[in-house]
DNA sequence: ATTTTGTCTTTTATCCACAATAGACAGATT
DNA sequence: AATCTGTCTATTGTGGATAAAAGACAAAAT
C-alpha cells in the first residue's frame, strides 16, 4: 500500500453531507473550494458517488437521487490521516502508560505496534521533537524525556512571558481589528456555555484553545503562535486524561476568562497584565496538580 | 545505496590522528569513547587499518607499522553526513540564490538537485520547518517564507525575551557553578582575540555562539535553549554571507561582550540588563542591515 | 573480578517503488 | 469571455528493502 486514500474518504463523507442538502451539486471547481481538497479528488467522490447511484452525473449536470444512508459513509476510523493515529498512540502511550523518563524509543517497535511503516513513524517522531518531549541520539534511538514537573515548568514559563506579552500587543490593536470582533464572541459563548455548565463544561477545553490562540495571534510573531502548538497538544492530551473535578476547574477558569477579556476590552496594560497573570497561575497550578 | 558510511570515514580520519601520537593503539572500546562511536565502527576503522599496513593488529595488540600519510585520510566531501550536505545546499539556496518569498518548495527537485533521496529531503524539510522559515501545506508543497525583514525582528523580539530572562537567572547561579569559570575563560579569549584583532576577527563568530549559548543555558528551560539553535544558524549563514566591515562590527561587538560579561559578574541585576539591551540592541540593528 | 574481544542480533539511515493527490492545459460549454 | 470538463503529468505520502552502525552476550585474557 502506498498513500492512503484518507483524503479521499474524508472528503466524501462531508461530501454526503451537501448531497443531503440539495438536489444538485455544483460544478467541481467549486466542490474542490468547498472541501479543501483538488478536482482530481471530487471527481473521484463523484465517480464514487455514481456508482452508489446517489447521483446521475453527466458532465455539468450532477443531480441527486436519493438521500444518503448510513452505509454510504465510510467508517470514521478510516478517515483519519495516518500521522494522526500515530500522534494518538505515541501520546497514550506515554501519558497513559507508565513510561519512564529516559526511556528509550524504538522506530521499528513503534511502527509494528500501530501497524505502520517506518518511515512515517520516524518523521512523526521528528516533527514531534521540537514539543521537547523526545530527543534524538544520532544512529542510535530517542530518549523519552517524559512528561514530567519539569517538563511542566518549562512549558508554563515561556507560555506566561508569550502570553503577557501577546496580551500586551492586544491592547494596541486597532479598532476595526477583526480580533475584537472575534473576542466578542468567545466572550458571549463563555456566557452560554456558564449558564449551562453542568452540560456543558465539556466545551470548555475547545473554548479555551480558541481563546488563548486568538489571544497570542495578536504578537503577530511566528515563533510564539508556533509555541502555542506545544500548549494545545499538551493540554489536549491532558484533558483527556486527568478529568478529576472537571466541571468545577472549568468553570473556573472560564470566569477567569471572562475578566481576562474584559480587561482587554478596557485596554488598560495593567489590568490586562493583572487578569492574565491570574489566570496563567490558575492554569499553571491544574497542570501540575496533574502530574505528580 | 542504503546508508552511507560517514560515521565511519569520519571517525577513521580522526583515528589516523591517534595514530600518528602513539606506538600503540588503545582497547576497542576505549577507542569507542575518544572518538564517540560504537565498537563495532572501531573494528571496521582498525581492519581498514590493518589492510592499509598502518598497524599490526592481533586481539590486544594495535602496534603502528608507520605514520599516516594524505593519500590515507578519507577526502573532507565524504565525511560530511548527509543532513549537513542537505542543509548547507538548502541554505544556500535560499540565502544566496535570489529566492523570493512565497516561491515553492519541491521536494523531488531539491532532491534530485543535491543527488540524494526524497526522503532524506523530506526529513531535512520537516526538521528545517520549525525555524519558520518554510510551510508545509499537506499533500502538497512547502512554501518558501524567506529571510525577510518581519522575520529578523519577530526572531529578535524572541531571542531579546529570552536572554533578558536568562542573563537574568544567570547571576542567581551558585557562586561555584561552573558556569562562572567558562565565562571567564570566554573573558579571557575576548581580550586574547581583541588584542590582535586584525587576524582573529574571524573567530568572533564562534566565540558569539559559544557565549550566547552559555547564557541561554542558565535559564535550565529547552524551549529557551532550544530556540538558541534558531539564533545560532541565522547567524553562522549570515556571517558566511555578509562580510561587510566584519572587522569593525566585531570588534565593537566583543568590546559588547566584555561589557555584558563584567555586568554579569556584578550579579547587579539593573546593570546585567542594561548592558544586555545595549548589546542585543546592535546585533539586531547588525542583522536588519545585511536583510534589505 | 574486571576488562577485552569475537560473534551475533537489532536498529537506524537511506534509497526506491507506487498509489493517492495535486495541478496544468486544451478543448468544450455556457 | 469566462468557466467547466476531460485528460494527462508531476509530486507527495507511505511501505519495503538493504547497508551501516549500534549494541548484547558469552568466551577469552589480563
Amino acid at each position: 500500500m502506498a498513500k492512503q486514500n484518507t483524503v479521499f474518504k474524508d472528503a466524501f463523507n462531508r461530501c454526503l453531507r451537501l448531497v443531503a442538502e440539495t438536489a444538485t451539486l455544483p460544478s467541481e471547481p467549486e466542490l474542490g473550494t468547498a472541501l479543501g481538497v483538488s478536482r482530481t479528488t471530487i471527481r473521484a467522490i463523484l465517480a464514487r458517488m455514481e456508482t452508489l447511484q446517489l447521483i446521475a452525473w453527466n458532465k455539468r449536470e450532477k443531480r441527486v437521487l436519493r438521500q444518503p444512508v448510513a452505509a454510504d459513509y465510510y467508517p470514521a476510523e478510516e478517515t483519519d490521516s495516518l500521522s494522526d493515529i500515530i500522534e494518538r498512540s505515541f501520546m497514550r502511550r506515554i501519558l497513559a502508560g507508565g513510561a519512564e523518563p529516559g526511556m528509550q524509543i524504538n522506530e521499528l517497535e513503534l511502527a509494528r505496534d500501530i501497524g505502520t511503516g517506518t518511515t512515517s513513524v520516524r518523521e512523526f517522531l521528528i516533527r514531534f521533537s521540537r514539543f521537547g518531549l523526545i530527543e534524538k541520539r544520532p544512529n542510535s534511538h530517542w530518549i523519552l524525556k517524559g512528561f514530567t514537573r519539569e517538563f511542566a515548568l518549562e512549558l508554563t514559563e515561556v507560555r506566561e512571558m508569550f502570553e503577557l506579552r501577546s496580551a500586551a500587543s492586544f491592547t494596541t490593536l486597532a479598532a476595526d481589528h477583526p480580533a475584537w470582533l472575534e473576542l466578542s464572541r468567545i466572550e458571549a459563548l463563555h456566557r452560554e456555555i456558564l449558564a449551562d455548565i453542568d452540560n456543558r463544561y465539556r466545551e470548555f477545553s475547545e473554548l479555551d484553545e480558541r481563546f488563548h490562540l486568538l489571544v497570542h495571534k495578536s504578537s503577530s510573531n511566528r515563533f510564539i503562535i508556533d509555541f502555542y502548538d506545544i500548549i494545545t497538544i499538551v493540554f489536549h492530551y491532558h484533558y483527556q486524561w486527568n478529568k478529576t473535578n472537571a466541571r468545577e476547574r472549568n468553570a473556573l477558569a472560564m470566569e477567569e476568562h471572562l475578566a481576562y477579556i474584559a480587561a482587554l476590552k478596557t485596554r488598560d496594560l495593567a489590568k490586562v497584565e493583572a487578569a492574565c497573570r491570574r489566570h496563567l497561575q490558575s492554569a499553571r497550578e491544574t497542570l501540575l496538580q496533574s502530574i505528580q
